[in-house]
DNA sequence: GTAATTTGACCCTG
DNA sequence: CAGGGTCAAATTAC
């Protein structure tokens, strides 16, 4: 991939990238000054439209596997949250599971839809739930209808399926998995599979075919309570996991999307191929294999190619603060989201460990 | 009556 | 063959 840029890319990508580095530091100074929420709303938003512009300039390029996960902690706003996000990541080997099952058949054509299945993207949204996050709570944008339940070997908690209500009117693919964690019943694994193509869904006022039945609903089931409250309160960092840029493995793994406000942990996984995702995307500007399940309107994140420990470091500052939270609040709101689709593909980009991104001096 | 959920059966993968 | 994921009929909720 980096192969393929030019020299008008590289020198766009540099400055977009050296912009986002300057919002970044101040950024961060910020933090330690403890500056109002619209300062840091600001800054941040500088740093992801560096990123977005920078992103945008790199080729999309061919589908690469995923090889390295990328762990993308969100922090609870007021709520409690994982200590350590790469502490709670220790518990899974998801990606086998999923893997192993990935492939039921999909109605039209069993073989095909199986092939695509497992290319969909898919990424394992660790949620806490807290008794004060009461049970209002914005949807997550998206509609799921439940369409199974399942025991799961060794798991205390069955799990949920959910897919998008308008699989069949929108032949959106978007579909999560919902279980409760073991070793603590107040947090929940959700994973995400599949881009949303519905237009419903992605909506600021989601045309939930019948949101009264699904609050309620929803209400009853923690699960889903969790996933919905957890993705408006919270921060987003990312950090990576496993990533070992400087090893033979030679592209980006996982295409991301920031559920804009997914809380706890989460982890992109196996991504394997960006092929069929476009396809179902409409416009392929900035629309990705991965669309975000909760609201993709905009996402407020950390990003590390490297198995950097500056964002880590930046995590902890945050973890404890809650203007993060607001601030995502606010930028979350559809309205105010700069990025229609916050969704773009680091794969799709054709991120690698050659790519011209020096991390180690992003945050000095 | 319509839409969502439940749940047992079936299919696919490893 | 076991386990996970999905289907679809039956049931429930609105």
């Amino acid at each position: 991939m980096e192969g393929g840029l030019n020299y008008e890319q590289k020198v766009l990508i540099s400055e977009q990238l050296i912009q986002g580095t300057n919002f970044a530091k101040q950024l961060r100074a910020q933090l330690n000054l403890d500056s109002s929420a619209e300062t840091l709303e600001t800054l941040i938003q500088g740093i992801l439209d560096s990123y977005v512009k920078s992103l945008g300039i790199l080729k999309w390029s061919e589908p690469i596997k995923c090889q390295p996960q990328y762990v993308v902690a969100a922090t609870l706003g007021a709520t409690s949250v994982p200590a350590s996000p790469l502490s709670v990541n220790n518990g899974s080997s998801r990606d086998d599971e999923f893997d192993r099952g990935l492939a039921a058949k999909e109605q039209f054509d069993s073989r095909e839809a199986s092939k695509k299945r497992k290319m969909l993207p898919k990424w394992t949204d660790q949620v806490k739930i807290s008794p004060e996050a009461g049970l209002e709570g914005p949807q997550d944008g998206y509609s799921w209808r439940k369409y199974g339940q399942k025991d799961i070997l060794l798991a205390k908690y069955p799990r949920s399926y959910y897919r998008c209500t308008y699989r069949n009117t929108q032949n959106c693919q978007a579909t999560k998995q919902v279980q409760k964690s073991d070793h603590d019943p107040t947090m929940f694994e959700i994973t995400y599979r599949g881009n949303h193509t519905c237009i419903h869904g992605g909506s600021s006022t989601p045309a939930l075919t019948s949101p009264k039945k699904q609050e309620l609903k929803q209400a009853n089931d923690g699960n889903h309570q969790a996933d919905e409250l957890a993705r408006f309160r919270t921060g987003l960092m990312v950090e990576t996991e496993n990533l070992d840029l400087g090893s033979d493995v030679t592209e980006m793994p996982c295409p991301f999307t920031f559920p804009s406000s997914s809380a706890g942990l989460l982890y992109c996984e196996n991504y394997s191929s960006s092929g069929v995702a476009h396809k179902g995307n409409r416009g392929g500007n900035f629309s990705s294999p991965f669309l975000s399940p909760s609201t993709p309107e905009s996402s407020h994140f950390s990003l590390t190619p490297s198995p950097m420990t500056e964002f880590g470091q930046i995590s902890s500052q945050r973890r404890s603060e809650s203007d993060l939270t607001e601030l995502v609040s606010a930028t979350n709101s559809p309205t105010n989201s700069p990025i229609p689709d916050w969704d773009f593909s680091l794969d799709d980009m054709g991120f690698g460990p050659d790519f011209p991104f020096d991390m180690a001096g992003f945050f000095p």
